[in-house]
DNA sequence: GCGTTATTATTTGTATACAGTTTGTCTTAA
DNA sequence: TTAAGACAAACTGTATACAAATAATAACGC
């Protein structure tokens, strides 16, 4: 009935509130905590063997990136993202993903490179492998490869959040993603890797801005194919629909 | 000794944890905690009349926000953000401002024009009464005017916050704001205005550009008639060097 | 049998209690 | 007079306790 995740390999952090933040987001991102779900607090902390407190505090943390929403006295649960806002994600992107392409083609140290080097190879990896919370897992460390290469923390960090955002979407709709998708935009982020390791900021920005309109237009057609109503949501379930996890 | 500050007008908000976390951040923004001073938790909990653990959950957020950083069972201390810190936050408007100005000339509703107006008015009533608190706050709605206009939630909250941590900065600088940096910054804003009231997005996003980048460069210089050492650091108390807010 | 109301169980939101650290002060010795 | 060490105070991080509200369930009438 309970406690199937295991949320105890935090133990680095220093306070019992980090631990219970990066062990609930990666349960969420890795497909075990699932969009529209309840999460309650008592189960949580009985997860993680510690009291309710520090679990509260980092959920509030969650909450505020826009992972999961509250309804006052109901509870919290991990956001479905609509359509709508998950374009508008990318549209976000779109503004920020050429800046930091650039930028990293300036400033990018050789151990940067490797690094993201290595989130492009764990990608392709995890296509024959059909994993696509892995798959998922490489993009994001892709991405905030790019971002910490480019040397703007703030932007990095959106993009990255952006990112886990886009991702809890994918969740929601993950059997229609296919190793063709996975292929497509494991090229892109190889073509963009290519023209920061050729100190090419104009290709590298270029190939950021069609990554990411074509990645959007990718999801878009995806989320088309499915019934407009978003399934899971209030799907005989005795909750009401739960919040879309407006930011 | 205690609770110079009325922290109690918000109590519209549905939980004592959204209350304090709005009135601790309002009290910040308005300087009357003053970056590298420590947040006593108890002390906040009294000042607010509730109990301490709704306010940790509102530092928590603060703390993520980067308004606020802690040390390890030392405390929360108000972020002095370094010049560098400061000039990545401009380096990170200027990527995402002309973006929002450009949507904003395109998606702007009469009602948003309106309160991107008043923002504007508000910031030039400032000028005469010499009140930079209220000239920060009205750059701040200025620019969330502009976020909400550009219809992207995503980047509209980013330069929301970017603009809060700005403002942190300033407030330690604030005596070296004089009226006439003042006055530039609102011919700029009135000026982006005017292009997105002409529903002319290349205008919009030009001046946008111009606008980020010269008040970086007045704050860079702002920033380094100071001496190098940040002042209030370390300044004779016995607190060791409060956090730079990293993000 | 079905709809409606009372009752019980959960669960959140908040307060309080406690343990471990760190800071500051006082004492003592050189 | 100053340095070192012991003691006391303050504060954080965590656990537990409690009240209010909501959801689930049972009892009841039709």
């Amino acid at each position: 009935m309970l406690a199937p995740i295991d949320l105890q390999p935090f133990e680095k952090a220093l306070t019992f509130r980090e631990a219970a933040y990066h062990a609930i987001k990666h349960a969420i991102l890795a497909g075990q905590l699932e969009p529209g779900k309840p999460l309650v607090e008592e189960r949580l902390a009985a997860m993680l063997k510690i009291s309710r407190t520090p679990v509260r505090e980092a959920l509030a943390i969650l909450e505020h990136e826009g992972l999961i929403a509250p309804i006052y006295r109901r509870g919290l649960f991990v956001c479905q993202l609509s359509r709508a806002q998950v374009i508008e994600l990318f549209t976000a992107n779109e503004a920020v993903e050429p800046f930091l392409a650039r930028r990293a083609a300036f400033y990018a140290s050789p151990e940067q490179l490797i690094a993201i080097e290595h989130a492009i190879s764990d990608g392709e990896a995890s296509v024959d492998r059909l994993d696509v919370a892995n798959f998922l897992r490489s993009g994001r460390m892709f991405h905030a490869g790019i971002g910490i290469a480019a040397a703007n923390p703030t932007l990095a960090q959106l993009v990255q959040r952006n990112e886990e955002r886009v991702d809890l979407f994918v969740i929601s709709y993950g059997k229609r993603i296919d190793a063709e998708m996975m292929r497509a935009s494991n090229r892109e982020h190889r073509a963009i890797y290519q023209a920061i390791c050729d100190r090419d900021p104009d290709a590298a920005a270029r190939l950021a801005i069609y990554h990411a309109q074509y990645i959007r237009e990718r999801f878009a057609a995806l989320a088309n194919d499915e019934q407009e109503s978003q399934p899971g949501v209030n799907a005989g379930r005795s909750h009401p629909a739960p919040p879309q996890g407006a930011v």
